[in-house]
DNA sequence: GCTGGCGTTCACGTCGGCGTCAAGGTCTAG
DNA sequence: CTAGACCTTGACGCCGACGTGAACGCCAGC
């Protein structure tokens, strides 16, 4: 298939296709009219690199999934470099939520004193 | 006082003043040589400006909280704009901290995969 | 043969928050 | 008088993941 039709598949731009081309994700082959060729594992590839940087991947910590994936592997997981990088998405995520939830007390003190002040000002504050 | 010394005081580069000036979130006086000139109040701004980058704000964002303090009043979140920005950016925040939540159990999902995938592989599932 | 719908390669634009020169003006101490 | 420590404006660079447009090639149907 063309990039037309791969990107309508994958549900992304073609321009999207032809950035990961331009960083040796997803190197299509080529046909005798210089047109890029993809088949059933590239969809599949697509489809992994979306569904990682909607877990927050950036592009660059997918390639071992789709190294992994095109070394004939099951699952793009499943592979040594692919489950370290997963296991450190998973301590930023972590770190994250923590430093959101401090973030959070600190944006809820802050409301709270703003009430305070906006209630003195009121002469509602005793 | 002049632009180095309000930088050393607010722990921020003069680059970053400057800057918030051009975004006139700050701007100072200017002395007869043309030097930007600044006072405690401007120092005050700046600590807040840094306070609620550090929790997540844009600068724009910023904004209604040091148009407060510039009207006078004790605390920069009190007006209601200010406020109206807080809430908004705690609802992010929660939405954030969810969206994260989700995020995580996914990412968990596909360790667990990833490490029954490579059970198999090694022959060590039944 | 020509229109229209595909494809191709540059290459600059976007967003935020500054960093980092470069080329100059100002002021103070020695 | 001069060094050097401050200040000024202007303007390009950076990061990531593409968007957007130009200018062109390829191929099908009428």
């Amino acid at each position: 298939m063309r990039i037309g039709e791969l990107a309508r598949l994958a549900d992304v731009t073609t321009r999207t296709l032809r950035h990961y081309d331009d960083l040796g994700l997803l190197t299509g082959r080529r046909g005798a009219n210089g047109y890029r060729v993809y088949d059933d594992a590239d969809l599949r590839a697509v489809r992994e690199i979306r569904m990682l940087v909607g877990l927050g991947f950036a592009l660059e910590d997918t390639r071992p999934f789709i190294e992994c994936l095109r070394a004939g592997h099951e699952r793009a997981a499943s592979c040594p470099d692919s489950l370290a990088v997963l296991r450190r998405r998973i301590a930023e995520v972590d770190d994250s939520v923590d430093r959101l939830r401090e973030v959070r007390g600190e944006l809820d003190r802050q409301l709270g004193e703003a009430s305070r002040a906006r209630c003195e000002f009121s002469g509602l504050d005793p």
